[in-house]
RNA sequence: GCCCCCAUCGUCUAGCGGCCUAGGACACCGGCCUUUCAAGCCGGCAGCACGGAUUCGAAUUCCGUUGGGGGCACCA
């Protein structure tokens, strides 16, 4: 094995089908292989799985190889940017999944099938009735070759299907062992349909036998596939690569994660403000550990994570953690570049100064981007007229009153820490407690009692909307106290 | 139904026969800090699914039960 590594090039693969976005769970599993290659400085190939014609769409590769570049997992070789083994896209590749079906055709490893669909439904059915496992029957095994020919010849429709060894498949598999299927489970499958394109387990083992795959890095639920996979490349000639199968990923209620258990995909997280290095930070912790590290880089995870080292439970899906881990992230970035995600989140007519303050004022708790919008909303939006009112009330309008009149003594430093600063000052000479000193100027500034560090918020205005709202709260507990059913407290 | 995989706190995990009175993290609860809410810091709650077997000794090995997941297409 060792001696294996030495002198083979580590070569994986991730192979999407473009029949919808990039799932978080398919991610996981582009991430650990791409892991894989990074780590033993092999080549990590991006192929298109599209032989299903009808539900890949071009848009969905684009959009797949949009969320693998957020994620930050570029691959080397692909339909994009191409490679020595392309084409990397199935449907590209259709001629010679036909050749080498022609080849096992030719050894004896595979035979023509006329059967229609119907009558392989009702097949399964009363299997699955009987209580075994659907199996197709072999009746077109038992047609003559002179027969196979005269209706190849007339035109009739037929697909190709691989003759299985009957013998049990053995899989190596690099992080649960060796795992047995047993040859009654398999069955003689389709390679190529009748309209003459590829299978899935047909033209995957053909790819990765071309594209000289050494490791096949996937999810469990493909370990039945795999069975097979290794009996036709064992058919074709070839020694099949490693297989590594990782456990899935489920939804809260342990059932497959899907759409009804919220964002699931790569672009709903984007959208929703997680950063790419902690949606991947928390991808190789599902299922994964490294001591008490937690908080892990790309770069840190190239180094240290190992496939052999992968839980084999399938492991539940917590958004909560993620959460966490996105605020790490984002205390950990760097203020520049924290401001300018941040920023992105905002209409693009924020002042500058405002958008500098709130960043700063919030990257120490802040838990994903999207909240940005709402979080600066509460600072610059102008307390609704109601809202000034009622903040009126609860205001001591003395004390109100004795901080517009105060407003010339401390607007006039520049920079907001000493504007407070000068503040609490004057507030300390006339013996004001700081709490019945700020609550009272949060409250007229933002018009609610919660939110930033009050130094952020007077960065974050300017000085004359400071005024302007100083003075509504004073007009508006006017209007409170003049009305017989608000009971202004005297 | 049949086949395959899996099983430590609510969740992610450490543990690979004695170092375990089972460790960490998230969540939760409490405290501190603080103009507020968060964040941060400190502390607490909480688990080896069950039954056999092996062994001087089992979370760790074996068997079974139960439970969970996946697969069983001319989808991938």
């Amino acid at each position: 094995m060792e001696a294996i590594s030495l002198n083979s090039k580590v070569r994986v693969r991730f192979a999407p089908s473009p029949t919808g976005t990039l799932h978080i769970g398919s991610a996981r599993t582009a991430l650990y292989n791409w892991l894989y290659a990074r780590h033993h400085g092999g080549a990590f190939v991006l192929r298109i799985d599209d032989t299903d014609l009808v539900r890949s769409e071009d848009r969905h590769e684009k959009s797949i190889m949009a969320d693998l570049r957020w994620l930050g997992l570029e691959w080397d070789e692909g339909p994009d940017v191409g490679g020595r083994h392309g084409p990397y896209r199935q449907s590209e590749r259709l001629e010679r999944y036909r050749e080498a079906a022609a080849a096992l055709l030719e050894a004896g490893h595979a035979y023509h099938c006329f059967c229609s669909e119907e009558r392989l439904a009702s097949l399964r059915a009363s299997a699955l009735a009987a209580g075994g496992a659907p199996r197709y029957d072999r009746r077109c095994l038992a047609l003559s070759p002179a027969e196979v020919a005269r209706r190849l010849a007339s035109g009739e429709a037929a697909a190709v299907r691989f003759k299985v060894p009957g013998r049990d498949a053995v899989i190596d598999d690099v992080v649960r062992g060796q795992v047995a299927v047993g040859a009654a489970a398999i069955g003689d499958f389709i390679m190529i349909r009748s309209d003459g394109v590829a299978s899935y387990n047909f033209a995957t083992v053909v790819d990765d036998l071309d594209m000289e795959i050494t490791h096949v890095i996937r999810g469990d639920d493909h370990l039945t596939n795999t069975a097979w996979q290794v009996q036709i490349a064992e058919a074709l000639g070839a020694e099949p690569p490693r297989f590594a199968h990782h456990s899935m990923v489920l939804g809260a209620d342990g059932g497959k994660l899907s759409k009804r258990h919220g964002a699931t995909s790569v672009g709903d997280f984007r959208k929703l403000g997680y950063l790419p290095a902690a949606v991947v930070n928390y991808l190789a912790l599902l299922s994964w550990s490294h001591g008490d590290d937690e908080v892990l880089g790309l770069g840190r995870l190239v180094e240290e994570f190992e496939l052999e080292r992968l839980s084999l439970s399938p492991s539940i899906f917590d958004r909560a953690k993620l959460d966490w881990l996105n605020h790490e992230h984002v205390m950990g970035l760097d203020p520049r570049e924290h401001e300018r995600i941040f920023a992105s989140r905002l209409p693009a007519e924020t002042p500058p100064p405002a958008v500098a303050a709130l960043a700063a004022a919030f990257q120490p708790s802040l838990v994903v981007y999207g909240e940005a919008p709402a979080l600066a909303a509460g600072v610059l939006e102008e307390p609704a007229p109601d809202r000034a009112r009622v903040a009126g009330a609860q205001l001591q309008l003395q004390e109100a009153r004795r901080l517009r009149a105060a407003a010339g003594d401390w607007l006039s430093p520049v920079v907001a820490r000493d504007l407070l600063a000068a503040y609490r000052v004057w507030g300390k000479e006339r013996g004001i407690r700081a709490r019945e000193l700020l609550m009272p100027l949060r409250i007229a500034l933002t018009g609610v009692e919660h939110g930033p560090e009050l130094p952020f918020v007077l960065a974050a205005l300017s000085r004359s909307q400071t005024l302007r709202r100083l003075d509504a709260v004073i007009a508006g507990a006017h209007t409170g106290a003049s009305n017989p059913t608000q009971g202004d407290a005297p």
